[in-house]
DNA sequence: TACAAATTTCTCACAGTGTGAGAATCAGGT
DNA sequence: ACCTGATTCTCACACTGTGAGAAATTTGTA
């Protein structure tokens, strides 16, 4: 991705890491083989690798000759998730926020992570309700969605420090040109600037086909982004006067979660 | 674990991943220092092995000198979660079972990962109803629980094959003595068999006080124990009638998903 | 049961790199 | 701006991760 000036090679952890990202969604089950080719490594050191993640359980040997992604990291996202002081701030708040809403919706708490915006929580009015119907939000927990389209992401954008915002325009011109966002970086900075003139943002069929979201940037006790809370309809608002009424909830959410830190790290560590 | 002459030590990435497992409920934070004194290294190599994670995105630098688990965990979860077929298979079956249950209760999905037994989902239909209530099930995704206690765990330890059995007799003597099941390796095998005679098992108290578990093992295709399907009620159940009841439901539902399979993997993949 | 073909581990020598100690630099809080 | 503690850098050395191929194991099939 960046290259100031490339000072050594990948060290021998960082490529049985970089073993990890190769399963994707599209291809899920890896053999030591193929992963070896596809690494540049030689055959053996493929087994190698494979062996020293199965070991940590980072990997499982499904049958002969393929791999999948294993247990450890189910466990390790369960210890993130009982260690995420927002996670845990925001979990009721979405939920009594949901509870207000008479449509089908979807809450989102979301984070920016790597140029992007990953989900970190979602809370639903139809769970498993009608089965056959249509999911109000594609996102879920760990989905990531890009930094330029859609409310959830947006808010956060709008907020990120400058450093943030350069490299973004350095690496993602040309995304970030084709959402609007004027074709110079001046033009860019307007934009977000004009987002942060809005306390929430409310976006329409920018992620998924006839949603609507409304988002409202959540900050730490620095005052940085910290991700952000959204509401997704399934259907277009019925009212100005319903986009209002949500736009100042969301805004009342984002708030309370923010009020909540400052009991969340123990302080008092001596290293 | 298990140790039949020693070979050669632990390889640099083993050690760089086994600084993931310092990262607990108890202690969730952890700078390079600490974990440097604790993992036997210099403090270079720690700071190394944190940045090393870090690119990776399994660590997070939350402040100075305070590590959290990263992003790329949550990330990571996902895809395991969209990759497990047995899941995907679960999902319906254990809401359409839970909505049959007219009473609090919870629908686990659970496997078994090295020597114990972890939650791979669960299904609640008390989302949030009452807030300060007690849980159903104190059982979650990624949460782990003994082999030998309650319903959920003994099914699956009940089917496991010869070699697994003869290794948690070696490894946890103690504790299944404890737990009753005999004080000999045959009286052990004995209770295997007995439970192995039940299609289901029901328990009450082992693991969490006053709930009721009700569990049946799940096969895979070439007839190993794939993990177990239980239901957990709050209040013990009323009557035999009652039990007898939830009983066929849960092998009913655990006989479903053992139907789904075949359609998941791709078998005409050319290495 | 035995065979053939694939997968997986092992052996070994060598180059490359991960390592520790300490100096140098950087960042944060007051 | 200061000072303290955190983080990176430098460098030489020992060690260990690596590739090529042989050996061993497992799997599917006759």
């Amino acid at each position: 991705m960046k290259d100031g000036g490339a000072k050594r090679g990948p060290t021998s952890a960082d490529k049985v890491l970089g073993v990890l990202s190769l399963f994707t969604a599209e291809r899920p089950v890896w053999s030591p083989e193929r992963a070896a080719r596809r690494m540049r490594v030689s055959l053996a050191t493929g087994y190698r690798y494979f062996n020293t993640l199965v070991a940590a359980g980072m990997l499982e040997k499904l049958h002969r000759n393929r791999y999948v992604l294993g247990p450890a990291i189910v466990e390790l996202d369960r210890q993130v998730r009982a260690a995420d002081p927002v996670l845990k701030l925001a979990q009721p708040v979405m939920q009594r926020l949901l509870r207000r809403l008479r449509e089908p919706a979807a809450i989102l708490l979301c984070r920016h992570y790597r140029q992007k915006v990953m989900c970190i929580h979602q809370e639903t009015n139809r769970s498993g309700e009608a089965v056959s119907s249509q999911p109000v939000s594609s996102y879920e927990r760990g989905t990531l969605r890009p930094m330029f389209r859609g409310a959830t992401s947006k808010v956060i954008l709008a907020h990120l420090p400058a450093r943030a915002i350069v490299n973004l325009w350095r690496d993602h011109r040309r995304e970030i040109v084709a959402t609007g966002m004027g074709p110079g970086f001046e033009d860019f900075k307007a934009a977000l600037r004009a987002l942060r003139r809005e306390p929430v943002n409310v976006s329409s069929s920018e992620v998924d086909e006839g949603r609507t979201g409304i988002a409202a940037p959540i900050f730490d006790a620095t005052g940085r982004v910290n991700g952000s809370l959204s509401v997704v309809l399934l259907s277009p608002p019925a009212s100005a006067r319903a986009v209002t009424r949500l736009t100042i909830a969301v805004q009342a959410a984002a708030r309370e979660i923010e009020r909540g830190r400052g009991a969340a790290g123990d302080k008092g560590s001596k290293k």
